[in-house]
DNA sequence: TTACAGTAGTGTCATTTGTACACTATGTCA
DNA sequence: TGACATAGTGTACAAATGACACTACTGTAA
């Protein structure tokens, strides 16, 4: 089956940044291309947008379809359309980011992708198309909200401590962050509350579980 | 001619967002549609991408086309895609904005266009596609944008006082601005440099006139 | 020439916000 | 029961912000 315009008309693609913390490091989840052009290339996920379908339900379907991740906030980074970042055809991709707890990922490797993994930013390869760039913009994107939003809240599981979120802050950063300032400050924007419950993990004090108040409030900008 | 492809492809448009200050009112540039759909009403300037230029190109040669304006700094804003926001075909537009100083300039009517025009955002009417809510986002980014980057300077001429640069900010935010702060913050960004020359307009005490140091620097955040 | 109208330009103090800094508390495990 | 590991807590100084009122200069008209 063909389809035919009167003007030319480019291809229209999403691509998708996730994030996630895992053992100390910012990690993106990438796959691994298993078919031309890049094949054998690290790329992020995506494809082509269905004309039914809205701009970020195509971004859910592919990241659903290649990594099995579903179910996660998704937010516009920008828009990519120079005309030879691909070299098959004109292809403009919208750019989605989002953020998820690291237990709640589940990746599996989907018929578009020979692999699927989540890749430390500190050992990047070289990616596929424009897909660095895309990345580094997600990335910066990503370092200026934590600091004048919530943003980091969506890096939590439903209860955490103030010590796993503040940890998500240092991790991005690579600083460290004075303790008591930092408890200062999260609970003074009055969106978690204690839990009752506390976690226990080692040889060492149990920290106090903490949820957000109300998860449609995160990300509003402090 | 006819283009054919072996998957559906949407269109993709780029629409412009120009405000600029006029008469103590903030005005986006819109023009009267001349030819269906919505013929008759207000749009943002804009149309086709054409596939070998990119997405900045492309807006800068419509919004030259179709508006005479020239010359400006356009920053991205947001792609808009829901599948019906066009009734002839699926259309994705990547939405840019920028602000010019009233005085640079010139509009015409185009041939896309039966009437180019400023219009005041107190008395918008009802645009055509999805416009009203692109113009929304773009108002958002330039109002919270004002308070954590220099944009403002680019409504400014080459040389313009600290009055008419608070100006600005009180049309924009709709709200009086203290005097002595504002000079205090402003000048304390160290971004601007007295040019030696008055501003005399009207019988009252002549303003010290300001150029932007470094107009490369402008939009950095402070 | 002088008074008046109208906008430009200037400093201080109080409050709020941010930052540096060190010790005690509580659990587990050997 | 003592050692270890992380949780949790307050204060003092510095910096940034926000409120506030008067003098300076020019043009015009009496």
């Amino acid at each position: 089956m063909a389809y035919t315009y009167e003007y030319p008309h480019p291809a229209v693609t999403t691509d998708i940044v996730i994030f996630t913390i895992r053992h100390d490091e910012l990690k993106v989840l990438l796959i691994n291309r298993g078919r031309p052009p890049f094949q054998g290339m690290w790329a992020l996920p995506g494809g082509f947008v269905n004309l039914d379908e809205s701009l970020e339900q195509g971004a859910r379907r592919e990241l659903e379809e290649e990594t099995g991740v579903s179910d996660v906030y998704l937010e516009q980074l920008y828009t990519f359309g120079e005309p030879d970042r691909d070299p098959r055809e004109r292809v403009i991709t919208v750019a989605y980011y989002a953020l998820v707890p690291t237990d709640e990922i589940d990746i599996k490797a989907g018929s578009d992708a020979e692999g699927v993994s989540w890749i430390g930013m500190q050992e990047l390869p070289e990616l596929a198309f424009d897909h660095s760039e895309i990345l580094d913009m997600a990335f910066e994107r990503l370092s200026a909200k934590l600091d004048y939003s919530t943003i980091a809240f969506q890096f939590m599981p439903p209860e955490f401590t103030l010590s796993e979120l503040q940890h998500v802050y240092e991790v991005i950063h690579r600083k460290p962050i004075d303790k008591r300032n930092f408890r200062k400050r999260i609970l003074g924007l009055d969106l978690i509350e204690e839990t009752g419950e506390d976690k226990r993990d080692g040889a060492h004090r149990p920290a106090k579980l903490y949820r957000v108040k109300d998860p449609g409030r995160i990300d509003i900008i402090k």
